[in-house]
DNA sequence: GTGGTCTAGACCACT
DNA sequence: GTGGTCTAGACCACC
């Protein structure tokens, strides 16, 4: 996995792991990579993994059975998207929307820019 | 001016910067204030906005006269403005498609938060 | 270490480490000294050296693994050589063929320099 | 005039002063520019001339008369040539050999340089 | 332990 | 008055 610089490694492994639950691939209910696993397959330090289980943990996005590794809250997925859609949808967007008119770009320059995507 | 802790001040200066640029607040080729007297007025240290001087230097949108100040290149509107499109069409847009694929966000819920946006 | 007072210490310790790299001292891939480490043994301030570094990353000579410390660039040496050689030949030579016309003095001059020079 | 940005612009003045009494442009006991019209055509302010000139005359290369301006000493020319040839010879050059060195350039490939450099 | 940022203050060269 | 460099020291995030 490659990481960008721009925010702390760890965070990106706390996206890594959401985008993991979302995408149904880590399920509800179920045991997740071990921290020793996760950290080899990413190529990363131990500890920088356990942060990112510590992060997920407070948040309450999956839970520790001693001795036998994190588990995926009952109710996660649909904690995240609700999380995710409101940060979305109040913050990420409105500034979006700010930069549109700052570069002066059109919405529509926008949507044709999707609808290119789509068919790729 | 305040300053978000998420990045790092002379990275918001710089932004701060562009922005008197683009909004022709700074014009091409005319003097900007003094690295001490933004740093007054911005209540920051004078290496933070040296710093920030700096980076914009080596980018070329601005440049220095020795013992005069510094001054903004010829074109460095259309420099920023050319640059920030690029960046926003080909890192953040995609990136935003990405998101509202995952959080299972129509192109027209969007739209619709846009409009919302417009009248008010 | 020595600085000299005509050029800015931070731009000799890029020359520093440029040459340490050239002399295979710091060997590509490899990690070079801490900023803090480097500060004390050049007798400067950390933010001195830090300077420095900057500049050789921007440079694609150095890079950082976070929290680990700045490594040499895989291809580092062989970047640096071919820089100095052109500015060398394309600069520095053109202007020292001008001072000996000016000075008019002759070429075979400075051959028996040179020649007297590997001698000693 | 150009003026590069590695070193102070009186200095260059200084320089190019040299120069024009080196290629006897300005010829010994005749007068030279005055202060602001070398300013003028240089397109730098009086004061950078100023001091130049000051330099030059601390040096005995130039001498001013009050009220008719700044005139050539009468053993300029030989002054300059010495004092630059012993400059070139034990500064310079050592300093280039050592730059072939550790660049790895043959003496030939300077002469084959200096050769084609003839022709053109 | 590693870098990265920031401050306060000093000193200097240049225009 | 303008930038440019440097120091000493602090605090923080990250690995």
């Amino acid at each position: 996995m490659e990481f960008s610089n721009e925010k702390p490694i760890y965070l990106q492994i706390v996206e890594f792991a959401m985008n993991r639950i979302i995408l149904s691939e880590w399920k509800n209910e179920q045991k997740i990579p071990s921290v020793r696993d996760l950290a080899v397959s990413l190529e990363v330090n131990a500890n920088t993994v356990m942060r990112a289980y510590d992060h997920l943990q407070q948040q309450e996005i999956i839970f520790n059975k001693r001795g036998l590794g994190f588990f995926v809250h009952q109710d996660a997925r649909t904690t995240i998207l609700k999380a995710k859609k409101i940060q979305f949808l109040e913050e990420e967007l409105p500034l979006m929307f700010r930069t549109l008119d700052l570069l002066d770009i059109s919405i529509d320059e926008v949507n044709t820019y999707y609808n290119n995507q789509q068919k790729s």
